[in-house]
DNA sequence: TTTATTAATGTTGATTTTACACTTATAAAT
DNA sequence: ATTTATAAGTGTAAAATCAACATTAATAAA
């Protein structure tokens, strides 16, 4: 019988996280060295199995608490991959999710004992699996959500300046942008607040810094716009 | 162990498939009224099992297939659905994939047998589980692709009129769009052969009948670009 | 006091998008 | 043969958006 339950074959269900962070050297993935077989040693995404009686979202959620004691992350769902052979162990299909957390929130202790460490985007090594795909595949969806969503409030600290918006959306992007340009249109987001205080590491002159506006900026969560950068 | 194989919980992965066609009502989706427990009797999407051997892109065209008799049909992945109790049998996990396909095409026979029927979008009946879910995600999908890639070879007949794609269109975003506007940014994409021959069903004056440029199209497919109807 | 450095700020021309209405071809009706 | 009814086909102008671009301002360090 075409549909019958009984005959169906049963899988096992892998989640794998790409964890996207922000510093001053650019965009950043967290990739952790396998302490098991196969491939231990290797750099790989962050996952584990889902369970039984866990739907994706809590896998996702646990397994990125698990390795940076982060609570309340957003996360989205990207891809299932299902090559045969992509587990040589055993077939496992995998659904990946990314996030995007402040580099600077991690729990830097944890991170340590599982041997995992933030890589610049462009350096990064080779990824077991299909991972590299994976990383690939978020890469250009966090991409394209910068056009259609709000972005940074995940990734830059409390406060923060123009510069380092700008250039969270170059690194995000892979392009320059014109600042001018960049700074008139982020404002017509209406979702910065900007501070009388100043940070005086960067110049001489200091620039000013910069809050997200929690309410309006989760009001844009909810709807689509289009920015075009 | 946090990562071990031989503990992690194994799930039945099912493919669920939401078939867009589309003829002079409008916008369809193929339903089918499932024979088997459990909601027998219920509309339901067309779905089935994942094989062991088997990837999902694969098992999907495998239901579509059996479905349909069609082959060689675009289909794109969605969404992996993971609520615990979305299946009431057991504990299922189910990939969303969508298609477009020629209404006039399908095979008419196959579909009768397994009781599947088109629906118009708007009046289609309630369906099982979650797949009411996965069909608003599959047109809100269906939508942005609008956007970025050029539609309709797979859903309009050979020959048509520049009328019978702007319903399309309608049909897929919802709107009414502007004739003459919408004429001009498809030309532009260039696309599109004009035959010397005219559509006479639809107007004493007649209408001139369209094909796709096969090559350009796929090219089209390969990059992306921004049609803003 | 000078110098060096990054921050801050607006305008203009080019391009794209939107809104909008009349003429044409033909079949059907008389 | 003429009239009538119907959808097809076609272009322009105003508005909005985008892209390119250079000077002044504030401050700390020398």
């Amino acid at each position: 019988m075409l549909n019958s339950y009984s005959s169906a074959d049963k899988v096992l269900l892998a989640v794998d996280c790409i964890i996207f962070g922000f510093d001053h050297e650019g965009l950043k993935i967290l990739l952790i060295k396998r302490d098991f077989e196969p491939e231990k040693g290797k750099w790989s995404l962050i996952g584990g199995f889902l369970k039984r009686d866990e739907v994706l979202d809590d896998a996702a959620i646990r397994i990125l608490n698990t390795y940076t004691g982060l609570n309340d992350i957003y996360m989205e769902q990207l891809y299932a991959y299902s090559e045969i052979d992509r587990d040589p162990v055993e077939r496992t299909i995998s659904v990946s999710y990314y996030a995007l957390i402040n580099i600077e929130n991690h729990n830097a202790e944890l991170i340590k004992n599982y041997h995992a460490q933030w890589f610049s985007i462009a350096d990064a090594p080779n990824l077991i699996f299909d991972h590299n795909e994976m990383v690939e595949q978020a890469i250009r969806r966090l991409r394209y959500r910068t056009s259609i969503k709000p972005i940074g409030f995940e990734l830059l600290p409390e406060k923060f300046t123009m510069r380092q918006l700008l250039e969270l959306y170059e690194a995000i992007l892979s392009k320059e942008l014109d600042k001018r340009n960049f700074i008139s249109k982020i404002n017509s987001l209406e979702i910065l607040n900007k501070l009388d205080e100043k940070d005086m590491q960067s110049s001489r002159k200091g620039s000013y810094l910069y809050t997200f506006n929690k309410e309006k900026y989760e009001e844009k969560l909810l709807n689509d716009f289009v920015l075009n950068l």
